[in-house]
DNA sequence: TTGTATGCGTTATCAG
DNA sequence: CTGATAACGCATACAA
């Protein structure tokens, strides 16, 4: 059988409670009795019964999930699956996990970063869309010695116990190494995507960087690249104006990379205006990006095991906090190509 | 608080005994109780506690994995991995799992089924790499009611709890659609790759069939692809006088489509004569043609998450026997395609 | 500072 | 056919 606590108190010449006290450091106990105890736990190679311990156990272990709201933007609803798959593989230990959602205003986020610090948490997941509110949140999680994980933004000054996404520029040079192998000498490629103004998210612009910086180092010429930030404001539609005007002066473009999640709307002009013989090369399994893809208007998605991403970032939490294990602080998932002929196989890759 | 054994018991007017009786159906009970018990357990919603019920737990769980030796045919190394990392995850239950190895002849794979059929298993896990072999495993299994489930190859004949691998069809369709995008007017296909003679795979053949369909319904012309099955016998090489023959009369051939995991040996012939200008898509992520994706001489590989072909398998038999959760009978995993920018990442795409 | 006793929800054994 | 009860290994409250 395996070795238990009584062994290691036999073996120690203490009781169990004292073996208790000293593997959890709660309590104070003599150094003797701390050196002879540690020297039994090595000696036998006690492991505890996750089993017994939970079985055993009051506390419940608290983790929050502060994530933004999929009605506004959708990309949130597979990571936020991913979180429920992990509750539901979580029910039987005593771990609760609770998610609060926010809008995408810096306002929003502040509210919601205050409602979890009144929420006794034990750890805390979420994504630091606002940089100076998180700076805020985080000294306050800091005080309270609560650790956090980020989900798919990386702020590294704010010194996560996790990161867990995508390496945008590693994703971008992916996509332009499929542009690179359809691309023919006289044809162009056009970078082009549609948000408002204001946003700019730096792994937006590091997926522009690694396409570039793919096409720089493959000596393919510049030239022949593009850029078209189409924003769009209120109820203003002159971007589509915009970019058709582009594409009816660039009549060889055969590639449009949308370093976005929206390459649904790119290809929706397309569409509409009956414009063929162009591969889009987009970013995320939105509903709507993956309807554009079997339905051939899109050609290529890149995606980033968006599901997996709030499945990990619990599981991650799970194990520091319960498990008590090691962490690696930055958990890149794998970049995955994704066309009509794939698609259908993948369900969100989780284990 | 949860509902357990005790307040279905109190609600049924029975003790603890009788209710663990006809839950697990071990023992006599009279009808009138298995009634009154039932219908408690629908009312209350009752859920067994799974840490509970490990610790009290006496028998182990015993699952016996029957797997080609990794020595002979490295493909094998991840799976095995798979199964590992599975049993790692398990010690905490009451579960034991096994791992028979056999070489590829049909003699010792019997061999090793006999020994598996001694050990007092469970549930069986196993590559039906010989298919009479293993229909006589197979009676001998359902003689003894012995639970099993098919990795990589499917035997659908055989009637496996579980088929748990790619669709080989449609990964042969994907590595088309590649070719699609980069193949130009003029330019040809080969399909070729390296085996002994004798073995003829069902995979490899869907593969291939995938691959010409793709372009049949994409409406490319069947002429500019090839087939060059370079039959390897004892102590010869005269396979790769029959393919370099064949590029040298066929000098605009642009890609060589690999429909097995020996892409690595025709890149290396490439690389030997100095042949450039191909692109080489080829399948699995052996350690060698990782290597050589790495360097350049391969472009792209097919995987199909080796790694988690044996996590899975060991998961579902654990979750069929222990859990006595419903099986879906067929579990084709994802198809993913990588690159030198994406192969980094690709860690075997566990959780 | 330390030891002991009780309970967690199930299984399994034994006596009825 | 049924009920009672001792494990399982750990956490925890309480006693010393």
């Amino acid at each position: 059988m395996n070795v238990r606590i009584i062994d290691i108190a036999k073996k120690a010449g203490v009781s169990a409670g004292t073996v208790d006290r000293i593997i959890h450091q709660r309590g104070k106990c003599s150094d003797k009795a701390i050196v002879k105890v540690n020297q039994a736990i090595e000696e036998l190679g006690y492991e505890p019964d996750m089993m017994a311990r939970n079985l055993a156990l009051k506390k419940v272990l608290n983790i929050v999930c502060l994530m933004p709201n999929p009605d506004e933007t959708e990309y949130w609803s597979r990571p936020i699956a991913g979180i429920e798959q992990a509750i539901s593989e979580l029910t039987s230990f005593k771990v609760k996990v609770d998610i609060i959602l926010f809008s995408t205003r810096a306002s929003s986020f502040s509210e919601a970063c205050d409602r979890v610090l009144n929420l006794q948490a034990d750890g805390v997941i979420y994504v630091p869309l606002f940089f100076e509110e998180s700076k805020v949140f985080v000294q306050k999680l800091n005080q309270k010695n609560i650790p956090f994980v980020h989900v798919n933004i990386y702020q590294k000054e704010l010194n996560p116990l996790c990161f867990i996404g995508q390496d945008a520029l590693q994703a971008g040079r992916l996509a332009a190494s499929i542009c690179k192998l359809g691309i023919k000498d006289i044809e162009r490629i056009l970078i082009a995507y549609i948000s408002k103004p204001k946003q700019e998210y730096s792994h937006i612009e590091l997926r522009i960087k690694g396409f570039l910086e793919f096409f720089s180092e493959n000596r393919l010429p510049m030239e022949q690249i593009s850029q078209l930030h189409l924003k769009v404001g209120e109820n203003d539609n002159e971007y589509e104006t915009v970019f058709r005007d582009y594409l009816t002066a660039s009549p060889n473009t055969r590639f449009i990379y949308v370093p976005n999640s929206r390459a649904y709307r790119i290809a929706n002009i397309l569409k509409k205006y009956k414009i063929n013989g162009i591969t889009i090369i987009g970013f995320d399994t939105l509903e709507q990006n993956i309807e554009f893809l079997n339905k051939g208007y899109i050609q290529f998605l890149i995606a980033q095991q968006s599901k997996n991403q709030g499945y990990q970032a619990v599981m991650t939490l799970f194990n520091a906090l319960f498990r008590k294990m090691e962490i690696k602080n930055e958990h890149y998932l794998a970049i995955d190509i994704l066309n009509k002929e794939n698609i259908d196989f993948y369900s969100g890759r989780m284990v």
